[in-house]
DNA sequence: GAACGCTAGTGCGCAAGTTCACAAGCGCAC
DNA sequence: GTGCGCTTGTGAACTTGCGCACTAGCGTTC
């Protein structure tokens, strides 16, 4: 069991967070048991793959009867790391930076805010939902101060490689760029991507060939 | 070529506006030629799986020399619909919807937001960035008649399936949800999902798991 | 015009992920 | 306690995607 812990493959870590949305929604239902079928139909995936997936963090089911919502939920949300908090840092305090540190849903679900951080000495002090905006310089001391492991990129392209570099200089274990450039980082360093203009790229291809292929 | 335009794999079309940004990148520094191996760095991709995507799209590029910029550039823009404008409505004027009614980039990159909508009254006649928020019941009217093939879906979770009903039945096509929740679509209706939460849940994961994995 | 250097295009084996289908096994009914 | 229905867990086939390594072929040099 805990042997295949250390390989579970990535789509299902992907899918992982939606189980765990699921299973909330069956918690505060009141629903003691679900089958993989059921939990397949509200994460929207196939019942085979709910079992295999589930499969992967344990044995957690039972056989005729399902898996216990409570039990499952505790188990994968302690895979998952979700036990404890997540303190974030972002870095660019514009547009997009400000709306991330005023959403409270990161805090909410774990991944408070520790600090803000940008480039332009004029946001420097300023303070955005409660966070005090420090300069980038400051990123490495701080985040480690505060024990960030998780880094948000929310600057511009041009500033996103250094914003990384900085952050992985800071001990920052992982992060996620929404600027819309590729950026690299250290080997063991884990990097995931938000670009909205890409995704509503990918939209339009399949929007103008609609009529092609039938 | 034109025959197996039809059957590009997802996993290329998602890296298609990659590509596309990174040739926009060579026209703005008058780099007139690419090789693959260039433009998969320039992507943060192999150099095999560059020439294997774009020839998907057709013998674009010349042995010995390379791709064209401003050609390859061309035909891709011409291959993901991006020749032309694709109005896009946002469902939901909450702070997510305003925020990405606010963000330039939607329509800089020819996705102007021609509608907004919500389901509170009190919000419908607001205008927001010069978009008039309409009450969603409107959807199909007002959509149909704006010629909206995309729709954004920017509201809570519980109101993001009866969005995606109406956003069908006004003819959407493609459909980008914001909503931290599965929703379901008739085949035929491309859907793709951005959660930040889930984003930092799997960042989660291996961060929890990088001590032990070495 | 022949030979060489360079780069696109692609066939093929391998890896990852998905899905089917079935055996294992739990709980309930009688 | 025996049998039956239900649901998990998983072996195995299949599909998709990846990347190496080779071939095709353009342009340039001599």
């Amino acid at each position: 069991m805990s042997d295949r812990a250390r390989h579970i493959p990535e789509a299902t870590v992907a899918r992982l967070p939606v189980y765990l949305r699921s299973l909330a929604e069956l918690v505060d239902d009141k629903i003691p048991t679900v089958s993989s079928e059921r939990l397949a139909e509200m994460a929207g995936v196939n019942a085979a793959k709910v079992r295999k997936d589930l499969s992967y963090l344990g044995s957690y089911g039972t056989r005729g009867v399902g898996y216990d919502v409570e039990y499952l939920l505790f188990q994968m949300s302690r895979e998952l790391g979700l036990t404890h908090d997540w303190p974030v840092a972002i870095v660019g305090a514009g547009n997009l930076g400000s709306a991330l540190a005023n959403y409270g849903g990161f805090t909410q679900r774990g991944f408070p805010v520790a600090a803000l951080f940008d480039s332009d000495r004029a946001k420097v002090g300023q303070e955005i939902h409660g966070v005090e905006v420090h300069h980038t310089d400051d990123i490495a001391p701080l985040a480690k101060k505060l024990g960030v492991g998780i880094g948000v990129i929310a600057t511009p392209a041009s500033a996103a490689q250094d914003a990384a570099d900085k952050l992985v200089a800071a001990g920052v274990g992982s992060i996620l760029n929404f600027a819309p450039t590729v950026i690299s980082v250290p080997e063991g360093v884990s990097l995931r991507k938000v670009d909205l203009a890409l995704e509503l790229q990918i939209l339009s291809f399949y929007q103008e060939h609609r009529d092609a292929d039938g």
